[in-house]
RNA sequence: GGCGGCAUAGCCAAGUGGCUAAGGCAGCGGUCUGCAAAACCGUUAUUCACCGGUUCGAAUCCGGUUGCCGCCUCCA
């Protein structure tokens, strides 16, 4: 079956048909580096992130370009009121965005190129529009003419009239039509500028993103991605400027992210509610943050709260008490390398095939549309299995049943590693997590593991009042204990 | 004002024409356990916002109603 997914520009799921076989070639807008990245940043990364790595999983050889953009007004407004330059700002806000998305487990994008490093290709670009008549230049700023260009408003599935008639567009006596847009901005006094054939200036927002797609990825290119906001008007007017420019199809498959929302409403700077993803990993683990984000399909809007990253604490729990369990059988030192799928007898066997049935349906999934959602509960489906099969009563650690509970934490592995979960070790996950909730709630790990102690003194005493007493004080202090026959762990709940 | 999206159990969430409507959380009954917790087994939506229509057949397609949200301004 062939790997499918929405297209933006068509509004259908497509078979994806890469330009050139076995290989794929990625553009995604990246950050303006002039901020802290707050989790809606993480999500898009999470999803293209995610992406990237399902491409490389089915063998395509990914070119995974994501820009960062560093010249721009934001930036220009933070470097002039902290009387610095716009190379500071960004580079330490490109530093920051780089710690957090590493923390978060997103591998880098194949190529990251700034804007700034291309202000060439942009001044090639423009002077291309304005030669093909798709662009004027009025007082060193130069315009898009978006009448000029026949498919003005396919992606975003406008027309010009329409919007004409809309109620928001603001007015610029400099624009021949209000809908232009600005490729090319005159240097006012104090913001930095190159010098172009129009005068000492800066590019425009879309222009860098043209410039940069084709450098590294050709005029035409296979995917296109960002945030659903993205769609209008920064995507379409990519378009303009690269269609209209080479004659030829530009990006051939779009693909955008849902929002972050937050009571019902869109995160955003303007509503003043925004989590930033350093606070965000301070309360949960990054894992729990991106089995949130994935336990949704990428396209919908997902609501950030405390009772959804419970959840998603709750099944990341879930995953990792069994691996945790599995790592408990194989440290068990039991030589099973010798052990082949073909020596396997009746019962093994029926489980090493479950297990194995796992990547094709995470594989069914994933085909179809990135269904992260439906593939987390295929892997719910094999955690109940495995957890089932060593946890009956006639199971036997034999080296041919942890060759099998081996082949579970492999595949387990394997698809969670397009996922980006399961990376951590068990008891090192759960080690964070005791301490991440416990600093939530206030509570002292070294006075819980005390009295736990004190507990188990009890209880190899069989004096099971005390014993309960002390179980009975820690659940007080929402303090879980799980008995097991050589220790009692804890966990909050 | 224009354009678009969404509405599935107590909660989160897949499913977009046809076997019994995934999965997680919570709940209930059981197994296990000193008792618990976790795990496992069983159970929890004759029904997919509402009203009509198309079809042998719809949560899924079409029309309408209601509610929520997004884009049109910087925004992942």
């Amino acid at each position: 079956m062939a790997l499918r997914f929405y297209n933006t520009i068509t509004n259908k799921k497509e078979d994806f048909v890469p330009l050139e076989k076995g290989k794929v070639g990625i553009y995604v807008c990246g950050i303006t580096a002039y901020d802290m990245c707050h989790i809606g940043h993480a999500r898009s990364a999470v999803v293209f992130d995610v992406i990237f790595k399902y491409f490389k999983y089915r063998g395509f050889d990914v070119t995974y370009v994501k820009n960062f953009t560093d010249v721009d007004d934001k930036i220009i407004a933070k470097a002039n009121a902290e009387g610095t330059d716009i190379i500071e700002i960004s580079e330490r806000y490109i530093k920051e965005h780089n710690k957090d998305m590493d923390k978060f487990g997103i591998a880098r994008p194949t190529i990251t190129p700034k804007a700034t490093e291309n202000i060439q290709g942009m001044i090639r670009l423009v002077s291309d529009l304005i030669e093909k008549g798709l662009a004027y230049v009025v007082d060193g700023d130069v315009y898009y003419s978006v009448k000029k260009f026949q498919g003005y408003g396919k992606l975003s599935g406008r027309n010009i009239d329409e919007m004409m008639a809309g109620a928001r567009i603001e007015v610029d006596e400099k624009k021949k039509n209000p809908l232009d847009f600005i490729l090319w901005k005159s240097a006012k006094e104090g913001e930095p500028w190159w010098v172009s054939p129009w005068g000492r200036g800066r590019p425009g927002w879309h222009i860098e993103c043209s410039v940069m797609s084709q450098r590294f990825l050709g005029e035409t290119f296979d995917i296109h991605g960002g945030g659903r906001d993205l769609i209008f008007p920064h995507h379409e007017n990519e378009i303009a400027q690269s269609e209209g420019a080479t004659g030829k199809t530009f990006a051939r498959y779009w693909i955008h992210n849902g929002f972050i929302r937050v009571n019902q409403e869109k995160m955003s700077k303007s509503l003043g509610n925004i989590f930033n993803m350093r606070e965000a990993m301070e309360r949960y683990h990054p894992e729990v943050l991106r089995m949130f984000m994935l336990h949704s399909h990428y396209r919908s809007p997902v609501d950030f709260s405390e009772e959804s990253l419970a959840d998603a604490r709750l099944g990341m729990e879930r995953f990792y008490d069994t691996l945790r369990n599995i790592e408990r059988y194989l440290a068990m030192d039991v030589d099973f390398s010798a052990v082949s799928p073909r020596n396997l007898t009746s019962g093994d066997e029926e489980m090493y095939n479950k297990i194995r049935s796992l990547p094709e349906r995470f594989i069914e999934a994933m085909d179809d549309d990135f269904n992260t959602a439906r593939a987390l509960g295929y892997i719910f489906d094999a955690v109940r299995v495995i957890n089932g099969y060593y946890t009956d009563k006639t199971f036997k650690a034999t080296k041919e049943s942890l060759f099998v509970l081996n082949e579970g934490k492999t595949i387990m592995r394997e698809v969670g590693n397009v996922l980006g979960l399961f990376m951590e070790e068990p008891d090192e996950y759960f080690e964070q997590d005791r301490r991440r909730e416990a600093e939530k709630l206030g509570l002292d790990i070294d006075e819980i593991e005390s009295l736990i102690k004190e507990r188990w003194e009890a209880r190899v005493a069989r004096d099971w009042r005390k014993a309960d007493e002390i179980r009975d004080l820690l659940i007080s202090k929402k303090i879980i204990l799980k008995d097991m026959h050589d220790r009692t762990s804890w966990s909050v709940a």
